[in-house]
DNA sequence: GTCTATACTTGGATAGAC
DNA sequence: GTCTATCCAAGTATAGAC
């Protein structure tokens, strides 16, 4: 299985190609023949970086993944309080959806995972664990620290808010003026901001 | 284009089988030798009901619309408070998750939609519509009486509860211990109700 | 209405030359 | 690393017998 720190620039361009793809139409909704000809190259190369379509949707899943954290690491590092740390967050899913609409890698992935490998799969649930976690954790010192206040637990409102980014793009996919993720986000946060 | 109403018994097992497969792995990821196999019937007898596989998507979102339809109605005349009528909202979205983690069938067909035809969109468009309608004058009326609170308008508030309810249900899928819908939803109506 | 048989296309994957 | 050529399976769809 290809990793991260091996990916050649050809396997990159090939790489970033499915995972535009993927937030498009899907993991059943491509072919090599699709990226054949985003990248200019012919399907035996492709497979000459990528043994089979698993490994493929494994290595963007993991991409996708490793990129987001890096994000959420540098939101701890540039904003100091819950409140904005939350907006942030949110921000990101903003940014994606206003690319194209696109979706999250690992939300088309979620909804189509009954018919994925196992090894696509268990990246997927890593990145929504990886999410929860950091959201809890912010909201815990959020409503430690005072600054936000709610009577449900910081785990609970950690999937609330993950629900409802990702079903915010999914949904604003289908509406003509769709209020995306950010403004949704906010409905909820207001809800929490002291 | 077929329509509900001429739907045969062997077109209707059809459709039920494709529901289910849409809800399970997608449009994309079905084909009518899956169909075959669930309902006992060669591949060319479920051609001769419908007659391209565009066509029993537009059917299955369709006969899905109007189930769902049946029973939002069917909540205004059963519940009268909004509180409750948005509590048993949620429960439907519930209900279709606890059945083996389906998604709903719009919810699928919305993250699939950049590879479906404009046939199927339009079905999904409808569904999203009639929903948004239907909570926001819940919503509407609720905070015209007084049981619901909120400085949102009922129409984002309406779109903010579609999304965290297909979210929940998108998201459930890949943890291993999700909330569901409904404990999801009762996270965000908990803010709401006076 | 259902079947067998088949046409045609696409998709994932491999062999081997360059 | 990339290519042409090819294999094989699967997918949509149609023709025609029963």
């Amino acid at each position: 299985m290809t990793t991260l720190q091996e990916l050649s620039p050809s396997a990159r361009r090939i790489a970033d190609a499915a995972q535009v793809l993927v937030q498009q139409v899907g993991y059943n909704g491509f072919s090599f023949e699709h990226i054949s000809k985003l990248v200019g190259m012919r399907k035996a190369s492709i497979h000459h970086h990528f043994a089979s379509k698993v490994d493929l949707g494994v290595t963007v899943a993991q991409r996708y993944t490793h990129q987001f954290n890096d994000a959420l690491r540098h939101i701890l590092t540039s904003v100091k309080l819950a409140p904005q740390r939350l907006q942030a967050y949110a921000d990101l899913f903003e940014t994606t959806f206003l690319n194209d609409h696109h979706l999250c890698v690992c939300g088309m992935l979620g909804a189509e995972s009954n018919s994925l490998d196992a090894a696509v799969n268990q990246e997927v649930r890593h990145f929504f664990q990886l999410n929860l976690a950091w959201i809890t954790d912010v909201i815990e010192e959020g409503l430690a620290s005072g600054s936000l206040k709610s009577p449900h637990s910081a785990l609970v409102l950690a999937e609330t808010l993950l629900s409802l980014l990702e079903g915010a793009m999914l949904v604003g996919r289908s509406m003509s003026a769709p209020l995306g993720p950010r403004r949704i986000g906010d409905v909820f946060l207001s809800s929490l901001i002291v």
